[in-house]
DNA sequence: ATACTATACGGAGGTTTCCTCCGGTTGCAA
DNA sequence: TTGCAACCGGAGGAAACCTCCGTATAGTAT
């Protein structure tokens, strides 16, 4: 998970500084307690008021996505590290597996962001475009090799993996992922 | 849709007019509104206080289960009619879509819902579990005409739908269902 | 018909979370 | 050092949730 660094155009210190302290106190909460974090205890474990919280991201939706580009990221190089392997199928379900437990981990933050209808041109709209992209590589050359249907396309792949994560969030019993997953890989081999 | 009439024992007689004005208030606006509904609106729609809605559903989970209920006996019957289908698969397909479409109805109920951990023996527990059989009557007998895979469990199947359903739900764009749910067609074929 | 009581009604108000607004503070360039 | 643009932080209004309890009434016993 590469560290993220200087975001936004030229900033005092103080403010550059509350902006990380607050991403990482709101990627801790949501690694834990899932996409409904309560803003105020997200402002005070980071030790700043709640106004400076909502300045640096006016809503919920833009924290969450900031939270969220890091593993965008991660998954776009994933997907590129999977490029040049042997097995095109494999590489596939291994990402899209991946998909899930970022998925998993990002909770209802997944829902908001895989729609990225987002004004065009945001940070977090191009990493999951080029996510996206990464991925589509992954799965054209699955179809190239004969092991998945051509007319089989990424974000119906990804949607489908969004939709696994969330019909489990609530189970008591994770059981059914596997399952379900197999499912899907049946279902776009040739 | 049938009508659900008396549900729990003896009670006053304003109190079970109240029980079912609050519930068709409910179903209206869950079926325009999805699952967020706001429950003083509902109270309020209904002519009645919002203590008294509290009172006759303690929780909005409970409120929302009532809501579902009748959806629920209406998907078994659907699937007990389709029973004597002549084309197997297609009957559990057709099924399958009634699924999605009354998953998109109820949207975030079904979440609730379909987990169904409640407490047992509850009306509504009780109606999911016999959905849950009728449908997997029409799967036991796609599998037995040899067009979907044996291993393939109704509650996967379920759970897929659901997924779908709400990986789609903030979606603005509603084109991906169908390629989606293709994908999980192709996936249980033998 | 009347009185009595278990049952039900309804909304005032406490709580939580969200978000805005603005007086006070401070980094930093000159 | 000084001045100001940028920033901080929390008070407080708004929305929705849910509880509590004084009042009203349906159903029954007389």
């Amino acid at each position: 998970m590469g560290k993220t660094g200087v975001r936004k155009g030229p900033r005092r210190a103080d403010a550059q500084h509350n902006y990380e302290v607050i991403l990482a106190a709101a990627r801790a909460a949501v690694a834990e307690r899932g996409g409904d974090i309560v803003l105020e205890d997200i402002a005070r474990s980071a030790g700043v008021g709640i106004g400076t919280l909502y300045r640096h991201f006016p809503t919920r939706q833009e924290l969450l996505e900031a939270t969220f580009l890091d593993e965008a990221l991660e998954l776009r190089q994933r997907a590129e590290e999977l490029k040049s392997a042997p097995a095109a199928l494999g590489a596939l379900i291994d990402w899209l597996r991946l998909q899930m437990d970022f998925g998993a981990h990002g909770r209802s933050m997944g829902a908001t962001v895989m729609n990225a209808k987002h004004t065009e041109g945001t940070e977090i709209q191009i990493a999951c475009v080029s996510m996206r992209d990464a991925g589509a590589v992954l799965l054209r050359h699955a179809q190239d090799a004969g092991e998945v249907r051509p007319d089989v396309e990424i974000v119906s792949l990804l949607r489908l993996m969004h939709g696994i994560v969330m019909a489990n969030e609530h189970a008591p019993d994770q059981s059914l992922v596997n399952p379900m997953f197999d499912v899907v890989i049946a279902g776009i081999r040739t």
